[in-house]
RNA sequence: GGAUGUGUAGCUCAGUUGGUUAGAGCGUUCGCUUCACACGCGAGAGGUCAGGGGUUCGAGUCCCUUCACAUCCA
């Protein structure tokens, strides 16, 4: 075994043997350097320095667990690259920086995807069979509900677990190449055991401390997924219907409503018209009979009726929309129901008719579907006369859930609901003041937070009637006659969890007791999505299992997210953490903009205009995919641009390539900085000193755009100006001394510059480090000004500048006479400002080799320009 | 209807607390085989800063107003 020296800690000293590819290149390095990465663990969290450090040495960040069964999109790329780009410049500027990733996985998505790709379906009523398989692996060609087969609950859900795993791979791939600096290590899915637990965990002790409750309910309910809805995840659509102008029998002859759903006039329980509305007054205390049904109405006045809409008097139902549920509630009314769950009308004839209303009901409208009674009670009346005039056409606003495809219905079940100050102006504002606590970046984002909290009308529904999510942990005993008694849940004890309520008997109890009078029923529901990712920063940071850990990390320092989820998982996460901990669950929200295509529409599948970033990483490498990520500014929409992702490119290779040249003319032996006595060098190492302070400042500010654009601007001329104009004396042309100087600055530079360029393109700066120093680029500390210009070293950035001017000059006039950059002057004269004249005589042996010009002679003037040019152009070989 | 943001070169965008002649990249035109890079280098053309009004010695920047677009909430 050799004995090897211990690696010196000093950054300045661990240089090592140059050695550079003969012609370097960007393809091929997200292989080279991610596999370096995972071996080394060099993004691997430091639990036991950020356990002995204070709490300010720690940064961390809740990162998005994405929707592993959606498709991966440029926006992913786009958000996650400006998170990375943070992370990065906060672990090199010295924080242990806390950046776990976590799939989210349950949920409906999850089961659209696995009903499609394997072509089954979920059903609650059937029992497990182990032997099951499925009739398709994602080569299903059919997309007909009635083909596919449907399995029990248990199945379903195994499937869904294959399925997730395959599709986070996908994703953790794509990450990987994008060169995330995600700890994987730290990685959770919203279905594994202890995410499960920590929601439920969660949801026990809000319903210990009344944070959540059930009640049986009119609310929200999708007809096609069969499932209740919460308010966030609701969406207006505009959706064709017609008025119906119908009469209904008053006393004093016919009085007429206008509405887009007659079918519902056998569930009408009364009429209603605005207080001061004029028209009807005189009909308010008074009752009429409906059309068909014979059914005695009141007539109400209710300030939400709305004079101007249709005939403005309109017909109450349980329930057409949530209008109805608040004249319900407000006035007290009845409760004829007659939607049932699956859209259909019930086939039972409702007990409030009678006579030859029960019949047609029977006959016509008895569990048919919404649309189908419509046509039928249209035709009745057209019949009975009550109908006045033919319906007309209309666009109306109507409630969709954002998956579904038919509008809501208002359905009454039992549901579990979560207080989120919906119905609570104490908790309302509390959440509002919560919001204040977090710095939005950019600020004006904290808007769409208050606009939402500010707007809510109602608790937050987290229970769901589906398969693939985390079961509410709760128990219900059963009487003697077999009635759940949901007042008193029976709940598991917290070292129990994750439970099962439909696998697992509740203490006290055992499983032959399950559904029997005396006995038990689990609850049947699992829980929104939402109400398990709004705990993503409990999940990741241990908080169930972990205290140290969470004592360290918690609240976290950053949540980054797009902004269209800033009403739903950002506010359910706060409103979990103000439940939970009395605090924000972070300080900082960084919101990202969408990936708009080039005519400013969101991309997205179903418009065909979507690009995988897969292909773009291959086609133009991973650096050159995050340049355009990071061109974007928080808060940004940004357009796709292709060309920005060549131009990012061309940065990337050009970092590569003038490395090269400046490692090119060897070592410079002993203190860099002491070598450095040219006064053109200092210069540049000023402004670099300049650079860096700017870059750091944008960085400080949230903005790595601006800290990119600084440093890529300053690299440019670095390129075309510094390096020209020192390529000479760096090759030796005016000796020694000379030499040291501009190779000892070159070296500095690229060193400070690699660095600053290091959170963005993480792949070519750690290529280059690894030509020339030890270690991953990635550890080193963010630069200081100091190291690229010493304090007390004299040094202006404007000397660079000037003669880069006169350089331009130079190039002007040769442009102009068509010739190359290598043709020689003779002689010119370079008319300039004085100072411009007198930067240039503090280089003019620079100058003067960079523009191949023999005499050189000087003139004052306005503008910087060169006076009789003797030029002599290249020979051109003949051919 | 309410809220928020945006409007600067053909395109994508910068433009700090108001301060000389409004910048960059892409594209375009012209030129250059240049010893790191032709996936390169050099030069040029291109703008009534959405419109109108105001404050000021001075406005792309501040105020008012109109218009257009986008998103969120009703």
């Amino acid at each position: 075994m050799t004995s090897t020296p211990d690696t010196p800690t000093s950054r300045a000293t661990t240089s090592r043997a140059t050695s550079i590819p003969d012609r370097p290149t960007v393809d091929g390095l997200e292989d080279k350097w991610g596999a370096v990465w995972r071996a080394e663990g060099t993004y691997r969290f430091d639990r036991e320095r950020a356990l002995a450090g204070p709490r300010s040495a720690v940064f961390s960040i809740d990162t998005p667990p994405p929707t592993a069964s959606g498709s991966l999109h440029m926006g992913h790329v786009f958000s996650y690259t400006h998170t990375d780009c943070m992370a990065r410049y906060k672990r090199m500027a010295g924080y242990a920086v806390f950046y776990p990733i976590g799939w989210d996985d349950n949920g409906l998505p999850t089961e659209k995807r696995v009903q499609n790709y394997y072509g089954v379906r979920g059903d609650a009523s059937l029992p497990y069979r182990p032997d099951f398989v499925a009739p398709f692996h994602g080569n299903r060609t059919s997309t007909k509900a009635a083909d596919e087969v449907p399995i029990s609950r248990q199945n379903f859900i195994e499937l869904c677990d294959e399925l997730t795993v395959l599709d986070e791979q996908a994703f953790e791939a794509l990450f990987r190449r994008m060169g995330f600096s995600l700890d994987w290590d730290i990685s959770y899915r919203t279905i594994d055991d202890h995410s499960r637990a920590t929601a439920q965990q969660a949801f026990l002790r809000n319903l210990a401390r009344g944070e959540a409750y059930t009640a049986e309910a009119p609310g929200l309910w999708d007809v096609t997924f069969q499932t209740a809805v919460a308010q966030a995840e609701l969406e207006a659509r505009d959706y064709p219907g017609a008025y119906h102008r119908v009469a209904f029998h008053g006393a004093g002859g016919p009085v007429h409503i206008e509405t887009t759903r007659p079918e519902l006039i056998p569930a009408c329980v009364a009429l209603i018209a605005h207080p001061d509305d004029e028209r009807y007054q005189p009909l308010f205390g008074t009752t009429v009979r409906s059309p068909l049904f014979d059914v005695e109405l009141p007539v109400l006045p209710h300030p939400a009726a709305e004079p101007d809409k249709g005939a403005g008097i309109a017909m109450c139902c349980t329930f057409g929309d949530l209008t109805d549920v608040i004249w319900w509630r407000e006035l007290q009314l009845p409760m004829r129901s007659i939607i049932t769950r699956t859209g259909r009308l019930q086939t039972e004839t409702p007990a409030w008719l009678t006579g030859a209303g029960a019949q047609l009901y029977a006959e016509k409208v008895s569990g048919a579907t919404a649309y189908g009674a419509r046509e039928a009670i249209v035709s009745a009346l057209r019949e009975s006369g009550d109908l006045d005039g033919e319906p007309t056409p209309t666009q109306r606003k109507a409630n969709f859930y954002e998956r579904g495809e038919k509008p809501l219905e208002i359905v009454t079940s039992r549901q579990w609901y979560i207080r989120n100050g919906g119905r609570d102006g104490a908790l309302n504002a509390a959440l509002i003041e919560r919001g204040r606590e977090i710095d939005f970046h950019p600020s004006f984002m904290r808007a769409r937070y208050e606009n939402w909290v500010a707007g809510l009308n109602g608790d937050w529904l987290i229970s769901r009637q589906r398969f693939f999510g985390v079961a509410i942990p709760v128990w219900y005993a059963l009487d003697s006659d077999g009635q759940p008694d949901y007042d008193h849940p029976l709940v598991p004890r917290e070292d129990q969890l994750p439970v099962d309520p439909a696998a697992d008997a509740p203490e006290g109890y055992d499983e032959s007791q399950r559904g029997r009078p005396g006995g038990f029923i689990g609850d049947p529901d699992v829980m929104d999505t939402w109400a398990t990712s709004s705990l993503s920063p409990q999940i990741a940071a241990g908080w169930r299992g972990d205290p140290e850990l969470f004592a360290a990390v918690f609240p976290m320092d950053l949540r980054p997210q797009a902004h269209d989820i800033i009403r739903t998982w950002l506010f359910a996460t706060v409103v979990r953490a103000h439940h939970e901990h009395g605090s924000v669950p972070w300080t900082n929200a960084a919101i990202s903009g969408w990936i708009l295509d080039p005519d400013r529409k969101k991309m997205s599948k179903s418009k065909g205009n979507v690009v995988t970033p897969e292909d773009l990483v291959i086609q133009h490498s991973a650096d050159a995919v995050r340049y355009w990520a990071a061109s974007g500014r928080l808060g940004t929409d940004a357009a796709f641009d292709p060309g920005q992702i060549k131009v990012g490119r061309r940065l990337a290779i050009k970092v590569l390539n003038a490395s090269k040249f400046a490692l090119s003319f060897g070592e410079v032996e002993g203190d860099l900085a002491a070598a450095v006595t040219d006064p053109l060098d200092r210069s540049m190492l000023a402004g670099l000193a300049d650079v860096v302070r700017a870059a750091t400042t944008g960085f400080e500010a949230w903005d790595y755009t601006r800290s990119l654009e600084i440093t890529e601007s300053f690299f440019w001329s670095f390129c075309d100006d510094y390096l020209e104009l020192v390529k000479d004396r760096a090759y030796g042309g005016q000796g020694q001394a000379g030499a040291a100087s501009a190779r000892a600055a070159l070296r500095i530079a690229l060193d400070v510059l690699l660095r600053l360029f290091a959170p963005i393109l993480p792949y070519v700066t750690e290529e280059v480090w690894s030509w020339w120093r030890e270690g991953s680029v990635h550890r080193q500390p963010w630069p200081l000004p100091v190291e690229a210009l010493p304090d007390g070293m004299p040094g202006a950035a404007g000397l660079l500048a000037a003669v880069g001017e006169a350089l331009g000059a130079i190039r002007k006039a040769k442009s102009e006479a068509k010739v190359g950059m290598r043709a020689e002057i003779t002689s010119m004269t370079l008319a300039a400002p004085q100072p411009v004249l007198d930067a240039v005589a503090t280089a003019e042996a620079d100058l003067r080799a960079t523009g191949r010009i023999g005499h050189l002679g000087y003139a004052v003037a306005d503008e910087v320009e060169v006076r009789d040019a003797v030029l002599v152009p290249v020979e051109k070989p003949s051919a």
